[in-house]
DNA sequence: CGTGTGACCGGCG
DNA sequence: ACGCCGGCCACAC
C-alpha cells in the first residue's frame, strides 16, 4: 500500500490567465517593498493565494539571483524575522548588509523591530 | 511521467 | 518553552 495517498491534480493549464510564472509574481511583490522594510514568506505567499505553502515562496527566492533586475531578497525574512536565506547570497554576510544599508536594524542574523517595520503585500498592495 | 526537494508555517507532544 | 512532524505548490532531473 502506498505511504500517502497522492491526490492527482489538474497539472494541465488549458489557458495561461497570467502571463507571469509563479517566480515573477514573486519578485514584483518582492521588488515593491520600501526601503527599510521587510516582509514574511507567508505574507508573500498568502498575498499570492498560497499561504499554506510560504515554501514557493522561498524556493523562488532561490531563482532570484537569476532574476533580472535583482530582487531584493534581503527584504524577505521567515516570520520570525531571522535572515534565514542570508545562506544563499553571494556572501552570508551580503544580505545582513544590505538591510543595514536600507535602515534595517539587523542583530544576530535577525531584524530587531521586525514587526514595527513588518510590510504585508496583502494590505499594502490592496489598497 | 514519477520522484525529490525547497531561504516555510502551524500544530501538537 | 522546545522539538518534531506533516502539509502545501512549483520546478528540476
Amino acid at each position: 500500500m502506498p505511504t500517502k495517498k497522492i491526490l492527482k491534480k489538474n497539472i494541465i493549464k488549458k489557458e495561461a490567465p497570467k502571463k507571469f510564472s509563479f517566480f515573477d509574481d514573486v519578485y514584483d511583490v518582492v521588488r515593491q517593498i520600501p526601503k527599510g522594510k521587510a516582509t514574511s514568506y507567508g505574507a508573500i505567499a498568502n498575498y499570492l493565494g498560497t499561504k499554506l505553502s510560504a515554501r514557493m515562496v522561498g524556493w523562488a527566492m532561490n531563482a532570484a539571483h537569476n532574476a533580472k533586475p535583482k530582487v531584493p531578497a534581503q527584504r524577505v525574512v521567515n516570520r520570525n524575522g531571522m535572515l534565514t536565506g542570508k545562506h544563499h547570497f553571494s556572501t552570508p554576510t551580503k544580505m545582513e548588509e544590505l538591510l543595514k544599508k536600507d535602515g534595517v536594524v539587523v542583530k544576530k542574523d535577525k531584524i530587531v523591530n521586525f514587526k514595527e517595520i513588518f510590510w504585508d503585500p496583502a494590505i499594502e498592495l490592496s489598497l
